[in-house]
DNA sequence: GGAGACTACATGCACGTGCATTGAATGCAA
DNA sequence: TTGCATTCAATGCACGTGCATGTAGTCTCC
């Protein structure tokens, strides 16, 4: 971004302060939004969702936390806390798996379910506003 | 992303992801790294590159910490403690702005300017790195 | 000039996160 | 079998962040 930089430097740079704000606007506006509506952060609705698309596979369903940390880009300790707060919520419940002593499947609970059917409209309108009207170069 | 979703919100849950994939690569690796070897966060380091360019315009200089606040995507208390933080290792130095005294301007130190310097280069390293082969989808 | 609305920055506080560690369960090798 | 390294999840801890508030300075309108 500066003289000094390559040519592909400063692309690339351009690219991430592009980033950036795309993703400040729209994480801002899920966990306000999401938040003041319906209870959950971004994290939260993202990681209701991993569950109800997991469910709607023909899949035995059922995944463990650390399948889960991968896809919504938290550590396992944070995804740890996370799914406790869900379950205090009642919105998942976490079940011993018999196969490997050692791991947790997380389901969602009915009220889970209905959580997330509730709050994916106002997601899906928060990314349609931000992701669009945030891409213009200010 | 499911059958529940209209196609252009579908196109938008992708791009989300895809987003929200190398946000997580970049910024957890420019945290990472420009925190071991030049004890530099990443919004610390984004910090020092606007002041360093602040500078290198002709402009009489010196930022208000309102004016670093949007272009870093911080809230007003974040920044005012990162440059706190800045400050105590002798990074950057607050002066007091007599036309408003209010106002409080930031301004690079000669080790601000060396360490931006020195670090400048892994940044560009890492961004070239995880943003052209964070890309593919996996 | 003075009262009140407003702005800029700092700070108390609660909270979510990552790192390092712990405890339990598993797998492998001798 | 016993012993050791490995893996999964939970937890103690420190830290950065946002929100709400506090404090000081400025602006406006009377």
């Amino acid at each position: 971004m500066t003289d000094l930089d390559t040519a592909s430097d400063a692309a690339h740079v351009v690219e991430w302060r592009a980033l950036l704000a795309r993703h400040a606007a729209a994480s801002c506006a899920l966990d306000r939004e999401l938040g003041e509506r319906h209870g959950l952060g971004m994290s939260e609705f993202e990681v209701l969702e991993r569950l109800w698309e997991d469910e709607h596979r023909e899949r035995e369903a059922a995944l463990r936390i650390q399948d889960l940390a991968c896809t919504v880009h938290l550590s396992q300790s944070a995804l740890s806390r996370l799914i406790g707060r869900l379950e205090k919520a009642g919105l998942v419940e976490r079940a011993m798996c018999e196969i490997d002593r050692r791991g947790i499947y997380v389901q969602l609970t009915e009220a889970g379910r209905t959580r997330y059917r509730e709050a994916r409209p106002l997601h899906r309108e928060v990314l349609a506003r931000t992701l669009t009207d945030g891409a213009p170069r200010p």
